[in-house]
DNA sequence: TTGACGATGTGGAGCGTTCTACAAGAAGGT
DNA sequence: ACCTTCTTGTAGAACGCTCCACATCGTCAA
């Protein structure tokens, strides 16, 4: 019954209808001048044969109705609600999403996006921002192109932010509200996003700066650099092991705002002696168990724009669009006012032995 | 400079070299037949022209280095660490690893794994297991396929699963251990693994009322079913707002679990009225201020076998392979002795108004 | 000297689609 | 009745690669 070699294709499918080639072809893009009878008959062949269209081979010629997405880590659960969104913005059209992570090492940004250009995708959306501007220039005038988190307006390509500098000066606004004046700022070691300026996590910084400076705190400023994976609990033990610790941390994303209350935890600290915020608003630190305060950019709807984006382009839009999405602050249980003394009893003593 | 228009192909790279297009094909595939000084000359055509093979038209004919990945949903942890295993031990071979993410609704499963097979990866992981038998040994005999977390055993493709029965046991057992004797199951709909005994959920929900009657809790068994996304807070909210509720639940993965213990703060309990153990071990529940009771079944190790198992059958293995990893229970903060009354308090009366 | 053989390079036939021409009728206008 | 125009279908040339078959040229043993 089946076809034990090589798989069905459209020949197959135009022997069975009794019609050419490139009848069955028009049939499936619904091309101009198909008969209802022709079609019928086609299409009962298809699905008889179960047949399926070779992406490959429909790449040499036409589009491969495949988008891809690049981020650099799939660990980071802000990327994942990024393909959330677009993957439901992409429900009920004919594309389908393929993710390329840039890996382990994070420094293959380029390589992960040339990925899925080799792949004949028919656009691209990339997360890395730590791109060289000219191949990006020449991958953009090739195959249409979405960077998400990139501050910068180019021609050729859209980009979708969040207000980066809005976000910093919020989360820096609220613990100084709460009466804290030695906030430090933790973040990623800037060779992530090449020393580019135009990384969100460079905006944040250099906005943490202009905030702390307009607050009169300028002296008080106080930048960490972590690792982008693992090493954090190091950085942040150094940082508030020291008797002039901060008072709060902002940290550059959840992730390390989490791995900042590990340490407290295990210092013996509380969230009354160090506050801390956070950015992305993750699943995780919404938990109730955990509570963490933290800079909304909904990474959901930022997949969906970034598709919408993207299909738009593909439909021949020219002129370049450039989103930007206004974060909104979600207090929770990890900042509290200076010196208030309620803060959460982390039971450090009993921390578990086997925790990773 | 840049060629506008099409992009380099073989062709270019061949007269640039001044030698034919099989050469070039040649030495990309390191085939027998290359002289020193024609490798040197095509390798040096190639970097100048910064070509790159199309994949699309290299699938028409040999292999597309390329090993698809399917998974339920990327919301779950679990299934990153996977990725993050399969990932990395893709590490330095050529090839590439693309995600299918079956979508929002989690019933796209074949579909998914069918967008795999027209992009015509040479190989496929696939973790839902709720597909069609007939239909996978079909797709199995055109692509090599290693599924994940099916505990069944075919000639034509190969399993990685974790002994389920044993993890689920492990936990109600911790529990009963505890002084429990109470003990719910809150596990996903069925209908998710379209009511395969194969499934893992299927067998740690065996597994648990096997233990249960073992210990001689047969009458005291109680098994609830959440739908995979959203809705297990009322599910765990009905469960645990009962005069007769459980004073301890083994939840079927990490996301269950904690949204339990959502429904636990919300209810102003705490830990020390009900017990919770998860499933997978999860970052977010290894987390100190979370400190999830979990099983873990290392899905970065299985994410590394899988792949190998993949490579292997690639390079030619024909005798199925099925490899079984076995679990360890991660005691943590979440289960404590029944009526101890040390269990930690949740502050419910202010949990965040913005928590979505 | 003469084969035989190994090493190296080229020619060219696919692979499964899409899509531009074009052919053959049918329909409509005068 | 004749010419145009529209509709419906087919032929066949790409697309960029792989890989089998073959040509050519040395080298070496007999």
């Amino acid at each position: 019954m089946t076809q034990a070699r090589t798989s069905v294709t459209i020949e197959d499918v135009a022997a069975r209808a009794g019609v050419s080639r490139s009848a069955v072809s028009k049939v499936m893009r619904d091309a101009y001048g198909v008969s209802d009878a022709m079609r019928a008959k086609v299409e009962t062949a298809i699905a008889e044969l179960a047949y399926r269209p070779r992406v490959s081979a429909r790449a040499m010629r036409g589009a491969t109705y495949t988008l891809g997405i690049e981020i650099p880590t799939i660990k980071n659960p802000f990327f994942t609600q990024v393909i959330s969104g677009a993957a439901a913005a992409l429900e009920g059209t004919r594309y389908q999403l393929i993710i390329a992570p840039a890996g382990p090492h994070h420094d293959r940004g380029p390589q992960a996006i040339q990925v899925l250009a080799d792949r004949q995708v028919d656009g691209i959306v990339a997360v890395s921002t730590a791109v060289d501007p000219e191949w990006l220039e020449d991958l953009s005038a090739a195959t249409p192109i979405v960077m998400l988190g990139r501050h910068d307006a180019s021609r050729n390509y859209d980009t979708v932010v969040n207000d980066d500098a809005l976000g910093a000066r919020m989360a820096v606004r609220h613990l100084y509200d709460l009466g804290h004046r030695d906030i430090a700022h933790v973040t990623i070691d800037p060779l992530w996003e090449n020393h580019l300026p135009i990384g969100p996590h460079a905006v944040r910084a250099r906005s943490y700066r202009e905030t702390m400076a307009e607050l009169g705190l300028a002296d008080r400023t106080r930048v960490v650099y972590v690792p982008q994976e693992g090493g954090i609990d190091d950085a942040a033990l150094a940082l508030l092991g020291t008797p002039d610790r901060p008072t709060a941390v902002f940290a550059g994303h959840d992730e390390i705002a989490l791995g900042v209350l590990n340490s407290v935890a295990r210092l013996g600290l509380t969230t009354s002696d160090v506050s801390v915020v956070g950015y992305d608003d993750s699943d995780v630190g919404a938990h109730p168990m955990v509570a963490l305060t933290s800079i909304n950019q909904s990474g959901t709807r930022m997949g969906e724009i970034v598709v919408r984006l993207l299909l738009e382009r593909i439909a021949g839009r020219e002129e370049p669009v450039h989103e930007v999405i206004t974060p909104t602050l979600m207090a929770r249980r990890t900042t509290v006012p200076l010196a208030s003394g309620d803060g959460r009893q982390l039971q450090a003593h009993d921390l578990p032995t086997q925790n990773k």
